[in-house]
DNA sequence: TTGATTTTTGCAAACGTTTGCATTACATTA
DNA sequence: TAATGTAATGCAAACGTTTGCAAAAATCAA
């Protein structure tokens, strides 16, 4: 209750007839204090109740001990999950993670990587927002040299580390899968293209098309938020009209999951008159009935791999040798599951 | 890529030859300030790049305008849900957010918050491990009266503001329901104890029982981390022998998802044979089939009120008079679902 | 005992802000 | 023009650390 209680370093030195640079070096265990002094130190430091003030330490050092993070939201499965490795491995390593949410925001997201330069973030790694083609407000932790790391949604031309998924592969493997199971008639959902790893995805589903001799349509590809709400309308725009089409490659789960809805209600069997893959490998896609096949990411691969990138890029950090950027592309595997079982009854041989 | 760009407010002070208060209060606003040197101040520290430090700012303020954020894991759907209304809504009043996961481990937790404590958040945010009953790390921060504040799972015995949903009202709403519709013997699946919101929502289920002359039985209840894995366990104790229970209440809904596969791998019917009730009307509730019924803890409103607390402890920080601590209970609500429906056949009449 | 090392400690500046108080500049009135 | 009041600015200390350099203390060798 009592007002003036902090303790600092000054309380310690005091008590203790020591300078308050001893006591900072012992605490901080530096090799030229007695181990004696130290221990006395030490145990005054717990007795009084002293806490160190990391804002008056970072200002002196110039460094906070602290990495921003910043996705677009943390109640998706991917971000979350990603989000979760980085703060547990980071926490190893005596860093504090502040995590943000832009939500799809541009404006909010130029907001908070403000506010994390403000406050001396030693590192920012960042899934970016859906629109974000601009990336002119990150040129300060650029100049500044601090450490600046994107995954899974990267920038396209911006000379900076990057750590993504094969987007590429991963739209291309899925509509093969769906080729190999007998599909001809298959439609693409996407998300914006504004968020370049869709550009990759519908040129991976494109050229899976073209390899196996099968028509490019502009109508049977969509372009949106990829919210429930979204998959909804889109099916209804799909389904308003026949013929329907026998597959279906949604570029993340929550779709998958809401067509398959759509269809029970319509009464579109999955997978014997649709298939249908969805992207990400969110643990949804196995309660739900069929199981959805999908594109497994390895977050928590991205993660670690974030996280040791970080790691480096702060320890070169003076050195001017050490590359600033570069791209690292995290494998992807298609889960197969009952969604995309069997082979489509118009369909030729399976191959 | 040069190396000292780091402008401050000196530099500001001394290309327009004034001094770095002007320069300080100019910047903040200050009504004292004439508009003209305002305008020039804010246009030179524009022009030069100036970036606040936040850590200058805190040292000397003693305060970081930041907020912790202790949750047991952010991939959860109520703790995510609610970390990000807390935000969001901090956001629009200036705050930052870390938001930290203390993984369900108490010496994480601990460890969390020191680092919060020398980070000198403004203000705290826990909801607490699963094993958390010695609550003595917090001390620091009501002994320096900075706020705190605890949600969902709260502590016992410890003096401090405290905002949680009703669990006893949630656990004898979700069993009173399953005897509604016919359940004469129905197994309650709990977290551990040493959780208080889970001897609350048992006591709820023991009422219930007892209300309607249903004995309660020892052996018919489970306390066990709510896991996918525990919950399959749980299944293969509770299916190993006959009688089936007829109704199941499970503390969360992974347990309630998972029972239902259980039940659908060695053919029992839900609803017809079991009846199962979920806990925080966690979206899944609606994909898997059939739907399950869960209790809605309403996460936005909590994230509301969480908040709004908050800012009214940081607010009357100063006045002895305001109130430390007191206990807000946000309401739960039932969303009956088809995994529910109907009566069981062996049950009698329908209420 | 002395001098030379080595180990341990202390001094004082610095990090970038904010703010109480003092001072200056300006405007107003008589 | 002088006196007065108000508006605008400046000085300097303070927030709690860390650290280069200097100084003191302890250890060792001769």
């Amino acid at each position: 209750m009592s007002k003036r209680t902090e303790k600092t370093i000054v309380d310690i030195a005091e008590e203790l007839k020591l300078s308050v640079s001893t006591v900072s070096r012992a605490l901080n265990d530096n090799p030229n204090i007695s181990a004696r002094t130290k221990d006395k130190v030490k145990k005054m430091a717990r007795k009084l109740g002293y806490r160190p003030n990391a804002l008056a330490a970072g200002l002196r050092n110039n460094k906070s001990k602290t990495i921003g993070l910043i996705v677009p939201r943390i109640s998706m499965f991917f971000p979350a999950t990603i989000s979760t490795i980085i703060q547990n491995k980071l926490q190893e390593y005596g860093y504090n993670l502040i995590i943000c949410q832009s939500n799809d925001s541009y404006d909010q997201e130029v907001a908070l990587v403000n506010t994390l330069y403000s406050a001396r973030v030693d590192g920012l790694v960042v899934s970016t927002t859906l629109y974000t083609t601009d990336f002119s407000h990150f040129d300060v932790f650029k100049d500044n040299n601090i450490p600046l790391i994107f995954f899974d949604r990267v920038p396209k031309d911006y000379n900076v580390k990057v750590i993504k998924g094969d987007d590429y592969v991963g739209g291309y493997t899925a509509t093969t899968h769906l080729i190999e199971r007998g599909c001809k008639d298959i439609v693409h959902i996407s998300g914006p293209l504004t968020c370049n790893l869709y550009v990759e995805r519908v040129s991976g589903y494109k050229h899976a098309l073209q390899e196996n001799k099968l028509p490019f349509k502009k109508t049977r590809v969509f372009y949106q938020e990829l919210t429930r709400d979204n998959a909804w309308q889109a099916c209804e725009k799909i389904f308003a009209q026949t013929p329907y089409p026998d597959g279906i490659f949604a570029s993340n789960d929550t779709t998958a999951i809401t067509i398959m809805e759509y269809c029970r209600k319509i009464n579109v069997r999955v997978p014997e008159d649709l298939k249908i893959v969805g992207y990400s490998n969110d643990p949804r896609t196995e309660i739900v009935t069929p199981p959805v096949t999908s594109v497994d990411q390895y977050p928590a691969m991205m993660g670690e791999r974030v996280v040791a990138a970080l790691m480096e890029l702060i320890t070169n950090q003076a050195s001017a040798t050490a590359p600033r950027y570069s791209q690292e592309i995290i494998p992807i595997q298609l889960i197969a599951r009952e969604s995309t079982a069997g082979t489509v009854k118009t369909g030729g041989k399976k191959k």
